[in-house]
DNA sequence: TCATTAAAGTTAT
DNA sequence: ATAACTTTAATGA
């Protein structure tokens, strides 16, 4: 068990994967930054979910970083230990099968979300995603978006200042609610 | 139209 | 207090 605190990194983009991770409290983010420093945010993980596992499958270098965003207790296991496990828990087996299909169908989502040229489509998508995975409730405004602006513009490839624009916007077409600056869709 | 820069207000640590 | 985030406005590609 491990314990990092935030903008410590679990691992950094280059590294060869030798643990399996699993968030057992706390934040982690996939990102990458630009040349510029501009960060972006693959995806954001929390309790009970792993973490660049897929990256551990095909024994590549890591394509981005696992950064703690805040105070994390993280389990980690050697590579070939894990893949023991997996050997003798076919339910462990099934378990982190789904979890890499999530993974891949957020990408292809949010990779058809970028793809788009408009700011409101792409913060919609996301929403949109977020909120599919939150129970059934589709009643309007009963999600609160868990991120911050910023966090909200680096997971979709915008400005900060497009981002809360684009909200604003959002809010006057009655697409989202917002109070006490967080965001209900 | 959106990104960038700058400046100032607000919240969290 | 200080850093991080939010917001507005001006400017440029």
């Amino acid at each position: 068990m491990m314990s990092y605190s935030p903008s410590e990194y679990i691992f950094s983009e280059g590294d060869v994967p030798t643990y399996y991770y699993q968030i057992i409290s706390g934040e982690v983010k996939l990102n990458n930054y630009s040349e510029d420093g501009k960060e972006f945010i693959q995806n954001i993980l929390s309790a009970g979910q792993s973490c660049g596992e897929s990256i551990l499958f095909i024994g590549k270098p890591y394509p981005m970083n696992a950064e703690v965003i805040t105070e994390c207790r993280v389990l980690r296991l050697p590579k070939p230990q894990f893949f023991d496990l997996l050997n003798q828990t076919p339910q462990l087996f099934l378990e982190i099968s789904t979890f890499l299909s999530q993974g891949l169908y957020y990408k292809f989502i949010m990779m058809q979300n970028i793809s788009s040229q408009n700011p409101a489509t792409r913060i919609r998508g996301l929403m949109d995603y977020l909120k599919s995975l939150h129970g059934r409730s589709d009643a309007p405004y009963s999600f609160l978006i868990p991120f911050t602006r910023k966090q909200v513009a680096s997971l979709t490839g915008l400005c900060v200042e497009t981002a809360i624009r684009t909200i604003k916007g959002m809010e006057r077409d009655k697409i989202v609610k917002i109070k006490d600056r967080k965001i209900l869709y």
